[in-house]
DNA sequence: TCAATAGGGTACGTAGGCGTTCCTTAAAGT
DNA sequence: ACTTTAAGGAACGCCTACGTACCCTATTGA
């Protein structure tokens, strides 16, 4: 840092968690490396132990920062189908399922916390299931939805289709991924009338 | 080996590869070695790199050992339903899941190959969409399904939240989650007439 | 029986990464 | 201005794992 101001505090906690976010997606947790990070943020290893104990620890930060950083607005589309379209490529853009997928291997500090990816989510207060919840109020206020039909495994189906996608391909989920999984199996999971749903297709 | 016979030929691959996917459940990916599988062979790293060159060469064979030994046996319960249920129950058992959450991680793997963990359900001929297909063309030709509605999306999702509940717990799928996969979700949206798939519920 | 194959074992050198200590000095606080 | 804090950097020791070479010898094949 001879040729650059000296970061402190939050600016130097962000440019390493960013850091962090980008090593991961780059390699995976895998191949991260605390070194890795640290060259990324043009800082040194020392300063990362100064705040995360380990790497496990950093990756679960980088996540969470990412996932702050990047805040979802309630989508307006006046129908259904178009709010969670819109929701669905939030999340996808958020990188929350993402993040998950590619932390989810960090056995070591699942066994040590005695936890789960699943509980790793709730923890990060990812929020999927509250912004769908909203969504789903929403359609059922509206006539579109059979609230008899909305289980739990339901409201997190999309979120988890797409984590799926996310572990298959190792790619951000396309669009037209996306239209399928609401399309195909959301929406006449949900719908209070087929015919309606299929109407308000494209 | 000074005390036991010496083993050669499938017999010992056959030992190598079962080793292989203990170690692999037991510690993931990322903390497999190939120490770690040799001396829970009974072996040396030499033997495991005159057949395999790479660690993840090794992981990829051993998930596909270890799903060619389980083979799938088409149910016939009479119903769509249990054979659903049971077919489901057998891919969970089979560990095919199982092996492609633990090895999607193979980033440099995949990298090399170009390829993705798709490919590799693919490549390792894991077959769930054949048996899948077979039991839903029953299910067609019994009335039960509308065939309209079979979508390779539909028809690969049973499988796709298997593997999520995977990843997600890190834990072998239970039987009321594999009965709840098939009656709130995959049964309501390939059912032809509603009223019909609810009536057979336990 | 002899030759070829390969299993089992050991040792080596190398690389990478971790966790830590310690020093210099910029930046913030008093 | 002086003091405290912590950023940046370098170095150290240790450990792990890899890939390989090489040797002995059991087993199979000719």
């Amino acid at each position: 840092m001879t040729k650059r101001e000296r970061r402190r505090g939050s600016a130097l906690e962000d440019a390493i968690l960013d850091a962090a976010w980008a090593e991961l997606i780059e390699t995976g947790y895998g191949r991260l490396t605390m070194e890795s990070v640290a060259q990324r943020a043009a800082t040194s290893r020392t300063v990362l132990y100064r705040r995360w104990p380990s790497l496990a620890d950093l990756a679960v930060a980088a996540v969470r920062h990412n996932v702050r950083k990047t805040p979802v607005e309630i989508p307006d589309t006046g129908g259904l189908r178009g709010d969670l379209i819109d929701i669905l490529l939030q999340f996808a853009k958020r990188g929350a399922g993402t993040g998950l997928v590619l932390i989810a291997q960090m056995r070591d500090y699942f066994a040590e916390t005695g936890t789960t990816p699943a509980d790793l989510r709730s923890r990060l207060a990812v929020g999927e299931q509250k912004w769908m919840d909203i969504i789903l109020e929403r359609g059922i206020a509206r006539g579109e939805i059979d609230a008899a039909r909305v289980t739990p495994r339901i409201t997190a189906l999309p979120a988890d289709l797409l984590r799926n996608e996310l572990l298959m391909t190792l790619r951000p989920v396309p669009r037209d991924v996306v239209i399928e999984i609401v399309d195909q199996i959301f929406l006449p999971l949900v719908s209070k009338e087929v015919a309606t749903a299929l109407s308000g297709r494209e």
